[in-house]
DNA sequence: CCGAAATGTCTAATAATGTAGACAACTATA
DNA sequence: TATAGTTGTCTACATTATTAGACATTTCGG
């Protein structure tokens, strides 16, 4: 591989954050796994022909998002490198299945209301538009890192207390589980990824020019019957998403 | 949804370049199907907050993608607004399916070598580290715009004359299909979100901060020995990702 | 204990971005 | 043919990002 680190100017992308996205890439690629330490920082400046404060620039980022610690006279510190790896398979789950990758998982209920849907949504849903459903806003949290906010729909006349399961147990599964419904699976998944608004750059802490992956999915029940029309968007670089067949 | 136009200073990101993105979201959004027309250059300042001219910059770089053009005196129309739609299938064919989305899609073959591998391509070809295989790098287009390159790997031994074939039929699928090989369907698929790097850049004609969606997948014969190791990297705002069950 | 190697902090100069305002050039419409 | 509304271009200046260098502080090994 050895591809040529390579950062460009006037870009309208700061060079400090070129160079913060590519040691973060190399975090998580495993480059930095033998000595667990990033390279110094002359060395890193030399690397990207840049000079050392703008590399400090891009090391105070990656610190700031707790990815690598500095220790005057000693170096800097890899913390943290892995992506949650989130299964996509028919047993949807998306909050779930993160095995034994994080200690907990929780979703926060944000907002919900209750409002006609009409366009994607209701054609998902398969209902007629200007039907009411109940809109939940989650943010899904692994040790304390938020990873995930979701938009998500369901229909009023099955799930009437969705929202105060969801509140109560933190999870959609459980809350689905609660309303009667053990099982569900994936009808259809679109994936897009986009750069990061506003709102998400809150919900999920990131810093903007961040990425998420947007996945559209329309869950059913058993029977093919849909259940919950579901927009999550994924902070990219805290996510892997694995598909299964 | 109207979700306020926000942009952040002080960043790394460079005001007209969030703007370009805001904008270009917008535009694949659908919003501004009614006219055709992006808003006037003082109205898009206005929402944004910013002056003129920085929307200006925003503007020079979507035109220079080819995605809006500025007429003097009449405005801002947008050219072009779509994404591709891939789907992500058992049967896999990244570079098929694209139905009449496109009216010509070709792999051009890049480069070829052939080289001993390791680490996961070792792993997920489940041969043994050191062993050689054929490397081919591609990138694919769809009515002359770049939507993905990538870098696939086959054993040696099964596929001898991969490479020709590439390089005549411009198709992986078909190069399969000279080589005995009529089906082939996925072992395994993932997915994660990141800035393009330099030579992504080059290869996707992208902009600086630009993303793309890279897919780890390998793929197997109908007995589910593995045939081919793919990395790809889609041009994430030209596709959207549909996973199919 | 000393010195090499690393990060931390400060000052100053230069380059890139963003703001502000004025006016020209072009288009469409009344 | 005016006129309003739009993009194109220019100048000047303010703010932010990057470079450059010097030196302090901390860690670690000989």
């Amino acid at each position: 591989m050895n591809a040529k680190k390579a950062v460009e100017r006037q870009t309208g992308v700061a060079l400090w954050r070129q160079i913060a996205d590519l040691i973060r890439s190399s975090i998580s690629n495993g480059d930095y796994d033998q000595t667990g330490m990033v390279p110094p920082e002359i060395v890193l400046a030399g690397q990207f022909g840049v000079n050392r404060h703008t590399v400090r620039s891009a090391l105070a980022a990656l610190a700031d998002e707790g990815l690598v610690q500095a220790i005057q006279g000693r170096g800097t510190m890899v913390q943290r490198k892995e992506r949650l790896s989130f299964p996509i398979s028919r047993r949807t789950r998306f909050s779930q299945g993160l095995g034994g990758q994080a200690r907990e998982t929780v979703a926060k209920l944000l907002s919900q209301a209750v409002l006609p849907v009409a366009g994607d949504v209701a054609a998902g849903l398969r209902i007629a538009p200007g039907t009411d459903c109940i809109q939940l806003s989650l943010v899904s949290s692994a040790d304390g890192r938020p990873v995930s906010c979701s938009t998500n729909f369901f229909p009023i006349g099955r799930f009437p207390h969705m929202a105060e399961h969801v509140e109560k147990l933190g999870s959609i599964t459980k809350a689905f589980a609660a309303e009667g419904l053990p099982d569900y699976v994936r009808i259809s998944t679109e994936l897009v990824a986009r750069h990061a608004d506003a709102e998400e750059l809150a919900l999920l802490r990131l810093s903007p020019g961040a990425i998420v992956i947007e996945a559209t999915a329309v869950n059913g029940d058993p029977d093919g019957v849909p259940v919950q029309f579901a927009r999550t968007r994924f902070a990219a670089d805290r996510v892997k998403l694995k598909i299964e067949t």
